[in-house]
DNA sequence: GTTGTTAGGGTCGAAATGACTATAACTCAT
DNA sequence: ATGAGTTATAGTCATTTCGACCCTAACAAC
């Protein structure tokens, strides 16, 4: 392995590598009381696709792997720590930079939504509704959708979606989050029967007070508290059950 | 974004990427008559690991996507084409090896029995039955376990474990497929019943002669024919679900 | 013929799921 | 204070799914 390619050559030919990430919070619509998923963008300042929205993202540096650079990301853009953050897919068409050759490894995080609250914005860093992401430059349009199609892929699933809550959460702010991923309704009473079985939640005997209607128990997360799962998969499996549900 | 290191520095520090594949078929014991999983692995002439078998790979070529190395790989090595071919996961630890920093985006593919019997072997390329692939050079050892993780992942959810087997095929080889990759035994009568419903798969109207039973009827896959999926995950999506299994 | 073995169809109960009803506990308007 | 409105939470019921199991069909070998 590893080609009869001479070293020179490989240097002339070698792919530019760099990090993104797509990163997700929840943000509650004052109106509707909705829950919708934001994430950052930040503005380029160079050519090509100069002045145009981007995902946050740079060069790997030499001493950190992969998933190091993309914490890196995340606090220079955001400031702020991720509750979640795995790799999503490795992007190296031939054509997704028009002055260079560039592979991209892409990962994406959640954090919460007091954390998405306090996060810096500036004239080169804002946060859009996923939904309103559109027009960015380079292919970063069809990695936010694929990043969208995998985050509920993993909500189904099953262990990820308190990632977005902070420690003590209702189980309607929960649904919230589930029925903003997964863009569709769920029932309440059905919703709480299955989380009360199986899942990392547990109730604590605290409720929430304060709200106009009875006031609704809160729950913690009690699984794996994955802040920012281990660099291989190997490491990371445990953590999670790998793969999906049967369609059959 | 795309960081203030200057350029020089970055060259310096840019780590080496590289492409290997983890190329699976199935081989059926002669003795027991079970279907067993195995992959190609080629021996490293030089150093780090000179001597060890290895995953097949090497350096992207300027010119070829991703996906387009890994077939190129799983030519070169194996001088077959795929029936399925996917992106793994790209590996980007700090120690993966000795001599310099390594970064290898990892495919996994399906091959079909036939073609595997007529692969080459050689010195230098060898065939292993996947639970005896140990001592592997890098961290290939920790790739291939989870490359199979995946593989049990992607067979649970639906439309993977065909590509194992040729244009028409009996259940009980499908069977055998899935009992290979999950590692345990299904009911063949349960089995026949899931796969009724839904599933991409037709029957036809003639049966495998020959048998020293009652001949089997012959099944086809008539999903889409992914011989080897679109570069981006946008284009793949569609034929797949994305993610994995409910653990719950 | 009989026997052994696999193909393929069916039954039955346990468990999961979706749609729905009912009651509890709170705030707010009157 | 009382009732209306709203959400929390429990429970019911019919449908579906799934695993375990049984039975018959169709071949080869003897």
């Amino acid at each position: 392995m590893y080609s009869s390619a001479n070293v020179s050559e490989r240097q002339a030919q070698a792919p530019s590598l760099a990090i993104s990430t797509v990163i997700f919070a929840l943000r509650t619509d004052p109106g509707t009381g909705r829950s919708e998923i934001w994430l950052p963008l930040v503005r380029r300042i160079r050519q090509p696709h100069l002045g145009k929205w981007a995902l946050p993202g740079g060069p790997l540096g030499g001493r950190e792997s992969l998933q190091d650079a993309a914490a890196r990301n995340l606090r220079e853009t955001t400031k702020l720590e991720p509750t979640y953050l795995e790799q999503l897919y490795a992007f190296g068409g031939l054509d997704r930079s028009a002055t260079q050759r560039l592979v991209s490894i892409v990962y994406w995080a959640l954090v919460r939504p007091e954390q998405a609250d306090l996060a810096r914005e500036s004239e080169n860093v804002q946060w859009f509704r996923a939904s309103d992401a559109a027009g960015l430059a380079f292919d970063h349009d069809e990695i936010v959708a694929y990043a969208l199609e995998r985050l509920r892929g993993k909500i189904e699933y099953g262990s990820v979606a308190y990632h977005f809550l902070g420690a003590r959460f209702t189980l309607a702010q929960l649904r919230g989050v589930y029925e903003a991923v997964l863009g569709r309704h769920l029932d309440p009473a059905n919703f709480r029967r299955q989380l009360r079985s199986a899942r990392d939640i547990a109730a604590t005997d605290e409720v929430l007070q304060g709200g106009r209607n009875r006031p609704p128990r809160l729950y913690t997360y009690t699984g794996p508290h994955q802040e920012t799962p281990p660099p291989g998969p190997a490491a990371r499996l445990p953590a999670e059950g790998q793969s999906a549900a049967p369609p059959s």
